[in-house]
Parts: structure tokens; sequence; C-alpha cells
DNA sequence: CGTAATCAGATGGTCGCG
DNA sequence: CGCGACCATCTGATTACG
């Protein structure tokens, strides 16, 4: 999707010389406010088309920086929360009331895209036409749920593994915002998820059909200046908790003939 | 070798509350 | 006054690509 396509109301205010289609990754910060209104100072000097040809590429480069838009007259702004939500397929104020503003964008800049999630998730729906049981990891604000929900997939039972409390809020929000007939399941900590636990889930909630996440990216993405050690770090090293998991469920589910 | 992008932590502040 | 929630601001290096 375009800028222009998502935000035409805002295609007035662009000026010429900001020639972006599409923007940038969603990020979990926010532009600072003094950014924006340095910005706005220089259009009140210069005007859109006087704008000398370096502060053209100083707004820009800042604009490309931290993803913001124009909402009016010589005024860039980052994106609000209700904006990516929609950008990210979500319904609008998906994260509204559970979490403080800064919270939001944290869980935002960190979730799954439906529509490419759902895309790639489309092959299953005509395996599970009567629904499907998931074990979702890393749920966070539930872009997997999200997804398969999208997708017409009824979601029988939904095991999702959060340990972000107000996160966890956003989950047990949607579930009941969309009226969903199956039953959600909230736990807090993958590495709570021992052999014990998942025989007894599955005893419960019989055979799981999918398994999804996204682990934590903290120690791995390129804005972190401070403790980005790699896959091994302390957040980034739960990745290893996913086939640790899969391995588990796999050998339960073979045990009980499943599979 | 320049341009560009990047699911982020640490710190210090305000504010409300007990 | 301590505490926690919240918020604004500060902090480069590692990649990819042409």
């Amino acid at each position: 999707m375009s800028i222009a396509e998502a935000f035409p109301d805002t295609q007035k205010y662009w000026p010429s010389w900001d020639t972006r289609e599409k923007l940038n990754c969603i990020s979990t910060r926010k532009a600072p406010d003094s950014l924006c209104g340095l910005i706005r100072k220089l259009f009140t000097l210069h005007g859109d088309e006087d704008m000398p040809y370096y502060r053209q590429k100083e707004i820009l480069q800042a604009c490309r920086k931290w993803n913001l838009v124009w909402v009016g007259p010589g005024q860039a702004a980052p994106l609000e929360p209700h904006e990516i939500e929609l950008l990210l397929g979500f319904d609008k104020d998906h994260t509204r009331g559970c979490a403080s503003m800064t919270e939001r964008y944290d869980a935002l800049g960190n979730s799954f895209q439906i529509n490419t999630v759902a895309y790639h998730l489309s092959t299953l729906k005509p395996l599970y036409p009567h629904g499907i049981t998931v074990l979702s990891l890393f749920s966070g604000i539930g872009g997997g749920e999200v997804s398969l929900h999208k997708l017409g997939i009824y979601l029988k039972v939904v095991i999702a593994v959060e340990i972000n409390e107000k996160v966890r809020g956003v989950l047990k929000s949607w579930w009941r915002k969309s009226c969903q007939a199956g039953e959600l399941k909230l736990k807090n900590d993958v590495r709570d998820l021992t052999h014990e636990v998942l025989t007894d889930l599955i005893d419960e909630v019989g055979p799981i059909d999918l398994i999804i996440g996204g682990s934590p990216c903290n120690n791995l993405s390129g804005n972190n200046r401070v403790s980005r050690t790699g896959l091994n770090g302390s957040e980034s090293s739960l990745f290893f908790e996913f086939p640790r998991i899969l391995n588990i469920v796999t050998q339960i589910m073979r045990d009980k003939g499943f599979l």
C-alpha cells in the first residue's frame, strides 16, 4: 500500500520534494516533538517551494528516519497509534484502553502485519473447515490470532503465551470485542511450557494444529545501540524456546497418535 | 565507498498517590 | 518523601546495496 493510498486526505500537504511512496518499518519509538517543531519553524521561515536544497535533504532524512507524515502546511508528525493499527491491518483502537501511549507504540512496533501473515496462513483455511487449535508463542497483541480470524478460520482453541500483562489485556479485549466463541487460554512465559505442562494442555484441548510466534528481536535490531548482542542475547535467545516447544509438542502428538 | 535503513535501551524528568 | 507509571530525549553501529 502506498502512502497516498493510506493517507489520501494528507496529500495536499506533502511538499513536492518529498518523493516517498512508501513508509519505512514501523518502529517502537516515536519522533520527539521538538523535531516536528523544528520542521514547522523552517517552513514558516522559507515556505514549501523556497526551502533550500540542503534543508529539504535534512527534513526528508528526518522524515524517513522517523516515518513522519505531513498533516498540515509545513507540519510533519509521527504516526498515531490508531493509524499504525490500520496500517498493520488491525481494527482501529485495537490496542486502545489497555495500555499507555508508550506501551501501545511499543506493542504495535513489535507486531505482525496482518495481511502479510494472513497471506502465508491462507493455505490453512481449506484444511481446517471446522476450526483450528493454535499454540501462539510471544503472542503480543495477537497478530497471528487476528490474521486467522480475518481469514475466516474459526479459532477453536487459542493458547496464547505473552509475558507482558498489558499486552495480554489487549488480546483478551480483542477476544471479547470480536465475539470469539472458542476458548482463549493465556500463559505468561514460554519457559514455563515444560513437557508436563504441554502434555496436560494437549490432554485438555486435544491436538494442536498450528504453532505460531515471532520471538524477541531486541538484541538483533539495528536500532539497539546498547545490547545488540545477537541471537544469544538476554531476550533474543528466547528464539530457542520455539524449536524446544515444537519438538516437545511433536513428541507428545506422536505419543498420542495424533501424528 | 557513500547512502540508507533499522520489531531499541538508558536516563532523567514530571506527576499522582499513599 | 519514596514509589511507580508515564514520558521526552538521548544515545551509533551494523548491515545491504549500488
